[in-house]
DNA sequence: TATCTTGTTAATCG
DNA sequence: ACGATTAACAAGAT
């Protein structure tokens, strides 16, 4: 799944291609993506000239001289930057540009291709109600956030209003990195729980962000991100050791989601602390 | 061939 | 308001 590291990577590399390009022609082998008809869309974009790609949660935002173009790559796919005579096998929407290269964008499930007008970004609901990316969060942001919050930590996690960018991928690690289990509720965390989970999300995002994200994503050049299997520490490693205890990884069903994590380091009943990086003080309180 | 799996979002229910 | 649950969606694996 594209997240937080994937898309950061994604518009880096759409800032530093795009911007500048006038887009040509707009082609749509799948109106479902959108969420205007086909002929709005096109006729809303074509000539128009890409002015820069940011990203907030999974959204990439490419601002342009004819309002905004909003993608979302939902669980995976491609954003390549081809040239218009070679275009990929697979794509739902592509972008010729007046340069005679194009944008061919490709998702196997359940992605976005949007458009709001100038102006007009903060109707756009799907990406108005994200809460501040994840990796951006500080320590006392996150500590508010939790505050006076019930339900389980992995769902608080995946819930794109809270926190941004976090899907079921990372979330794995950052948990593991936490030594959370992610049916712990949250109210019953303590400082020093809080303080984990915010390390959990660092540390669970910043490798795969400076790799320019994971093995399974591929970049607008179509070569895949530097974070590979080997870098992940407990996620899909059902069956595997630990990597601090040795214990063997375990996949969990968690509501509608399956969750990976090493029962040891991260159990359900809150207790003293294992040995890990993350957590050296005693955390007796309430 | 048919069934299962997969993740995110919106909608619904308590 | 909030949390939990579920439907909807497409393609690959088995």
């Amino acid at each position: 799944m594209p997240e937080l590291p994937e898309i950061s990577s994604r518009a880096g590399e759409m800032q530093k291609e795009l911007t500048g390009k006038t887009i040509r022609k707009i082609e749509v082998l799948q109106p479902k993506c959108l969420n205007v008809s086909k002929r709005k869309f096109t006729t809303a974009l074509a000539g128009a000239k890409l002015l820069g790609t940011t990203y907030h949660g999974k959204w990439l935002f490419t601002d342009t001289t004819k309002g905004h173009l909003l993608i979302n790559m939902g669980m995976g796919g491609d954003l390549l930057l081809v040239d218009s005579k070679s275009m990929p096998e697979k794509w739902r929407i592509a972008f010729h540009f007046k340069d005679r290269t194009t944008l061919a964008v490709n998702f196997w499930w359940f992605g976005y291709t949007h458009y709001a007008a100038e102006g007009k970004l903060n109707k756009h609901t799907m990406s108005a109600k994200l809460g501040p990316n994840a990796i951006d969060v500080t320590r006392a942001e996150l500590r508010e956030m939790l505050q006076g919050r019930r339900g389980a930590v992995k769902s608080f996690l995946l819930n794109q209003e809270r926190i941004a960018g976090i899907g079921n991928a990372y979330v794995h690690d950052i948990l593991f990195l936490a030594g959370l289990h992610p049916q712990r509720i949250i109210d019953t965390f303590t400082d020093d729980e809080v303080e984990a989970l915010w390390n959990g999300i660092q540390k669970g995002l910043k490798p795969s962000l400076r790799k320019r994200g994971a093995f399974y994503e591929r970049d607008l050049y179509g070569k895949p991100g530097g974070f590979k299997m080997k870098d992940i520490l407990v996620g899909y490693r059902e069956g595997k050791s630990c990597p601090v205890c040795g214990e063997k990884v375990v996949k969990l069903k968690t509501g509608s989601t399956s969750s990976f994590i090493c029962p040891k380091c991260q159990p359900l009943k809150p207790r003293k602390r294992v040995g890990k990086k993350v957590a050296k003080k005693k955390s007796t309180r309430r």
